[in-house]
DNA sequence: GTGAAAGCGCTAACAC
DNA sequence: GTGTTAGCGCTTTCAC
């Protein structure tokens, strides 16, 4: 493979200036026909292609931005990231992965890159509760949105989903259904989106006459799902309904509630939140409250192109959820 | 924000000249303590991040590689993605995300980026048949390797699951369960992955003195999966196992089924090909062929290194399957 | 409308 | 061990 062709040589074949031909490129220039076409041709028989470093270098900016998530193997997080990345590829810019394991380290990283410009600003997603470093790191900068999950204490553009109106939905919906004994199990408690939808849920039940008998939070996983699940089964008390604040906590319960024989339904109704996965196929299908994945992706791209172009104010922005019925909830009315 | 500090601010800093810095830094020194002491503490005090930019014009890569794949909000190749970027980290690559949305232009595209070393090398995965494009455009380079599809004529290192064994593990597990009729759902049956994972059901069926008296082909998807359902309904005449090519592709079955209140095993005996979503959570749990996807995307990538590091062969890796017993197939002995 | 030249921040000969 | 000197390929003043 021989060296690839420069700008040099494009401006050389069209007997340019490299500066004439980088404007052009540029569309800073509007040129006689008969040059650009000089050019035109020189790149099509060259197979000029632009160094996209070289540019990167001189222009203080690489046209990238990276997307930091916990985990891309999760529904949830992928569908945020396809979300973004159509986005971003439509805006020409290209997207760096970042997985960080929910590792607080990993993150601090990724916004050190950010700050050289490796990236152009990124798009935040956390999951745990931040001690401080990332308020600290992120302050400083200014191309940073954070989405789905807060950073308390953190003054930056926020895109989430309206978490307190998804708990307040499930627990109407259930009220509906003629429930009035519900349980909760949610994530960690210390993070907005875990509150958000148990004070929403608890919120609505209450005000609907019913209670939340009770409450479990852990994390949003499937084990902790299992867990919550068997003391939900040995303590309970006429619970006839459960909200679960994500698909995988609800995976857990639906493990344990088949071992123990128990129907989904008919012994306990069931709503989940998320929608990520495929629940659609799940016997029976799980009502769940879902979460506007793409257009928390689409706003959130948006919000930091708004950044990069200069916006400087900092909206904490709400999309709307919304519940979609299925059949794990039971009507006893 | 002011000007990030640069190598030279260091160097002045340390009493030093950048070239010493720099060489320092990568590593292909060793200074007296006194050095680099000095140099440890310009870089503290200014905090200072090398500009990966200039490191890469400077050296002609970027330490950074390309995962080309169809879709990342689709759990297979989300997996894949996960596995890749863990190893990739681990190797102080970076992972530059592409969705070819599976069309041609945008694969094209890509591989263009990487003659330019945006990235260093590109694992690719497609999922379309390839018109002569894409072998041309890869044949050129070689730090391109194939993961999970082939490509057909294209020379170049490539990582497949080996998908005959898992239509023979599909088929053999049928017949110890007394099934004599069996049907195969398959994406396109010009593509290699669904070629391989039908010939393999084919072969051990009949080996085993079954016949396979139904085969539908299409896509990976939801849609077909319904529609192939529709079709193996009307026509089945005595069918009592399938196996589905993929995932999607059972959802699909698994909907309709429904709809005709058909019961998966006691009507219809099920495996699926795959194994990334939550089949372990489905009513009933489904049986399938589990796709070592996470071993996958090891493996490509270490191919991937051997590449950058000089390697010149071609190795086609194929990685075993393994079936997932659950309880989908019913016993008929 | 076009060109010359300086630089972006780093690495890699080549010297000493 | 350390410094000097050229670039890497592009953009961007500043001229004309």
């Amino acid at each position: 493979m021989s060296k690839p062709p420069s700008l040099q040589d494009v401006a050389r074949a069209a007997n340019l200036s490299p500066a004439t031909v980088s404007r052009y490129l540029n569309g800073s220039l509007a040129l006689p026909a008969d040059t650009s076409a000089r050019i035109d041709r020189a790149i099509a028989e060259l197979r000029y292609q632009p160094n996209p470093h070289a540019r990167s270098l001189s222009r203080g900016r690489s046209d990238t931005i990276g997307l930091v998530i916990p985990e891309i193997d999760n529904p949830f997080f992928a569908k945020l990231a396809a979300a973004v990345e159509r986005r971003a590829d439509a805006a020409g810019l290209a997207l760096m992965l970042c997985s960080s394991l929910n590792r607080k380290e990993r993150e601090l990283h990724y916004i050190e890159r950010l700050r050289r410009n490796f990236v152009d600003g990124l798009l935040f997603a956390t999951n745990h509760v931040d001690t401080g470093e990332l308020v600290r790191a992120i302050g400083a900068n200014s191309n940073v949105v954070i989405v789905d999950e807060d950073i308390d204490g953190l003054v930056a553009p926020k895109v989430f989903s309206d978490n307190r109106e998804g708990g307040r939905l499930a627990a109407e919906h259930l009220l509906a259904h003629g429930h009035r004994r519900m349980a909760f199990i949610g994530g960690p408690q210390t993070i907005m989106s875990t509150r958000e939808r148990s004070a929403g849920f608890r919120e609505a039940a209450i005000a609907g006459g019913a209670t939340v008998a009770a409450e479990y939070f852990g994390s949003y996983s499937i084990p902790f799902g299992r867990e919550a699940a068997r003391r939900l089964i040995a303590e309970r008390g006429g619970i006839t309904a459960l909200f679960v604040a994500s698909d995988e906590i609800l995976y857990g319960v639906l493990d344990v509630m088949r071992e123990s024989g128990l129907s989904v339904g008919d012994d306990l109704s069931i709503i989940t939140y998320d929608d990520a996965g495929p629940l659609a196929f799940l016997d029976p299908p799980i009502t769940a409250v879902r979460q506007p994945i793409e257009e928390m992706g689409r706003k959130a791209f948006e919000v930091l192109r708004d950044r990069l172009n200069g916006m400087v104010d900092n909206p904490v922005i709400l999309l709307p959820v919304e519940l979609i019925e299925r059949k794990s909830v039971k009507n006893l009315a």
